[in-house]
DNA sequence: CAGGCTTA
DNA sequence: TAAGCCTGG
């Protein structure tokens, strides 16, 4: 279960804001939905955001709170939705699903007793993202003029693709598989507090002097979203193993290791589904008042949870009306 | 999820 | 060097 493995073969750069200006990138919408379910709303009472009918949309919140980030600093943010998940992946998602419902367990018991500390930590671990969490996201997205894709499959993989096509500057997400996914530039923390991290794809290919495949071969030996790995190796292991036999294959064969579904994994990497069916626009045009309207009448969410994101939108958006006539 | 610490 | 466990955010 390496993603951690794959981070320490990344080149990794720090960047600063100020050089992102006018520039665009593609968010894995998922990944930085799933980034702010757990993090900012953690903190935030169940109550500002659940409607009367007890629907959470916490991400309502994190939309408004999340994307003056971008406009303030001249990003101009597309976001990406996953389409179909690979059969591929049953294994882990399954995996996932047991190991929610044992935190769910432990949750409950956490607060029966009060323990709400314990319970907080659990509940960030318990998110997942609904339908409605999807849908009114996609909605508030849409009166805000952010520019949305629809893969055919992973995000990532669209997302990457799009910036491999210098469709968009970067690729957004905190996952490291859009290494594998050959995405040239990926900013990671852009929901954190400081400046974003750079991952560079080329500077990691020369730092340990690997082809794409090889990369993507190295990540499935450590193990990926799609395979358990070989025991025994990890990032050094699996770099040198390479550089010895050349390819996956050459590698298990030497072993005499075996990974179900290796072709079709690689392929998932290397040669994903994705569509250009896409539009990339920087002349965003938000409409705040029926944004606003949306999130705190028709969802209910407390309006002072917004006041502030919607006020920062307001101005991060004039402010880059007057940009484009300096 | 990341980072640190421990053991094999 | 890898992996398991744990904790803090």
């Amino acid at each position: 279960m390496g993603n951690a493995d794959l981070r320490s073969l990344a080149v990794i750069e720090d960047v600063s804001f100020d050089d992102l200006d006018g520039t665009v990138v593609a968010v894995d919408a998922h990944n930085w939905l799933y980034r702010y379910l757990t993090t900012t709303v953690k903190f935030t009472s169940d109550r500002k955001y659940t409607t009367s009918d007890g629907t959470e949309v916490a991400n309502l919140i994190g939309v408004v709170q999340g994307l003056p980030k971008f406009f303030e600093h001249g990003l101009t943010p597309v976001f990406v939705f996953d389409g179909a998940v690979t059969d591929l992946k049953d294994d882990e998602v399954e995996k996932r699903r047991q190991q929610r419902e044992r935190y769910e367990k432990e949750l409950e018991a956490a607060r029966e007793s009060g323990d709400s500390v314990r319970a907080s930590k659990l509940d960030s671990r318990t998110q997942r993202l609904t339908e409605t969490i999807v849908e009114t996201t996609r909605d508030l997205l849409e009166l805000l003029d952010v520019p949305i894709v629809d893969a055919p499959a992973e995000g990532e993989g669209q997302a990457s693709y799009m910036a491999r096509q210098n469709d968009v500057d970067y690729v957004g997400s905190e996952d490291y598989d859009a290494l594998l996914f050959g995405a040239p530039y990926t900013l990671r923390q852009l929901t954190s507090k400081g400046d974003p991290e750079l991952m560079d794809f080329e500077a990691t290919l020369d730092e340990h002097d690997l082809t794409w495949e090889q990369l993507v071969d190295a990540a499935i030996l450590m193990g990926t979203d799609f395979n358990e790995g070989i025991a025994g190796i990890g990032p050094k292991t699996a770099v040198k193993e390479l550089h010895e036999h050349g390819d996956l294959y050459a590698v298990l064969e030497a072993r005499g290791d075996h990974i179900d579904h290796a072709d079709r994994i690689r392929d998932l990497f290397l040669d994903p589904a994705v569509t250009d069916d896409y539009e990339v626009r920087t002349d965003i045009e938000p409409d705040v008042a029926a944004a606003r309207r949306f999130v705190t009448e028709e969802w209910e969410v407390d309006p002072e949870e917004v006041t502030r994101g919607f006020e920062r939108l307001e101005e991060s958006v004039v402010q880059t009306g007057l940009d484009r006539w300096t």
